[in-house]
DNA sequence: GGTTAATAACTGACCAGTCAGTAATTTAGG
DNA sequence: CCTAAATTACTGACTGGTCAGTTATTAACC
């Protein structure tokens, strides 16, 4: 009766006008469908389809398919680098406590989210979207290296840790988490061979303490 | 005089016949272009180019864009699989020298070249492509974790290392390693701030070892 | 009923894969 | 040897499908 059309199959929600929510929602599905195909292979109907919108409502929103990566990369990131810099003002005073807080925490609160495939999705990328990789170099990486090494240099100066090269610290100390993201959105997610995050976690930091020459006394002994 | 053809214009090789040379030449040159834009982005058309042949010949040697995939990583990596094992047989004796040549070998002789790129590839590709993913997994990765936990095992029963994870101890080995070579085909061919490989290697020995309770002493005291 | 969010049909470029034809090489016949 | 027939490596124009981006139209909300 409402609806006239006999054809009906066509599941048509009915067109809602909502400008403020849309930017997110789209950004939300893309970010999903960036992580679980790469960019290339994720087509823009997908997208709009997930947000449940018209591939044209996309285009209201965002100028191009690379602006949305823009956009992706910038919205579901930048608020965990901010995260991480606070945190690096609470706890200025225990070097151990800040290396465990950014290991453990980065891992709750990016790497096992849909936010652990960004690191993937800009690996992958870089090269052929040079222009987001280096917005996201400069807003992320370095940033998130620069707090890494902190952190370690007033282990160092405090005499809780050995001298080590604190230069390159921040990316050795990054590899295995980023290993870890890495493995769960490739192989882990098409072949067996799964990695335990919290026992992967728990051997890199008890191995991190003791190459750092900090007192080992991890969670309580980490098996 | 010897090439009598008059157009000249069409600057087209002589056409050569050599049967034997094109595989190889044409996963040569899938390799780098893979490594270079990703595999989806690279068009076969220009994969033939580089191989000075037209794309038709590729389809003569290669059923599809997948298997012409598969060709490049078979090719370029079991043979170092194979090194590796070679290896592990002729110091069976010396874990820290064992370690130490995983390290600095992988990196001169995969990391550091071309095959390097094959890492990256793989991890972006992994999820589109399992059937690749998985042949990888079980003929590269599978064998190259247990070449490095017997490594670290041997160690540890030799009282050498302490006791560590070593189910996990080599994907924290890998991960560094994997890091560099990822960084050095992604963020390092885009942005600035490369990594100096062979202070990044030093820093991470050094600290590795320490990890591991074992005497220090790498090279000379690595800076 | 006027504004504009949203749609869906459309366009044009692009590219994996095909195939009819071309040229290099080998073989057979003189 | 020389030449012609047979073979086969190789070519490049073509096809069918896909998809980023556009536009003419529709309908939601004030």
């Amino acid at each position: 009766m409402a609806e006239k059309s006999p054809v009906a199959a066509q599941r048509s929600a009915p067109r809602r006008r909502r400008k403020e929510a849309r930017p997110q929602e789209l950004t939300a599905a893309a970010l999903s469908l960036f992580v679980e195909k790469g960019f290339a292979a994720t087509r823009l109907d997908e997208v709009a389809a997930r947000a449940g919108v018209s591939k044209g409502t996309l285009y209201l929103y965002f100028d191009s398919k690379e602006a949305l990566f823009k956009a992706v990369i910038a919205e579901g990131v930048v608020p965990a680098i901010e995260a991480g810099e606070a945190m690096l003002e609470r706890h200025a005073d225990d070097p151990v406590t800040l290396l465990r807080g950014f290991l453990y925490e980065w891992w709750a609160l990016i790497g096992s989210t849909e936010l652990g495939g960004i690191p993937k999705l800009m690996m992958s990328e870089a090269r052929n979207f040079p222009e987001v990789a280096a917005y996201y170099h400069e807003t992320v990486i370095r940033r998130g290296l620069r707090l890494i090494r902190t952190a370690v240099q007033r282990g160092v100066d405090m005499g809780v840790f050995r001298r080590v090269n604190t230069e390159l610290i921040g990316n050795v100390f990054m590899a295995p988490l980023l290993h870890l993201a890495l493995w769960r959105h490739s192989f882990g997610a098409c072949c067996g061979g799964d990695l335990d995050a919290q026992r992967f976690l728990d051997t890199w930091f008890d191995l991190l303490m003791h190459g750092l020459g900090a007192a080992p006394a991890p969670r309580e002994e980490a098996r």
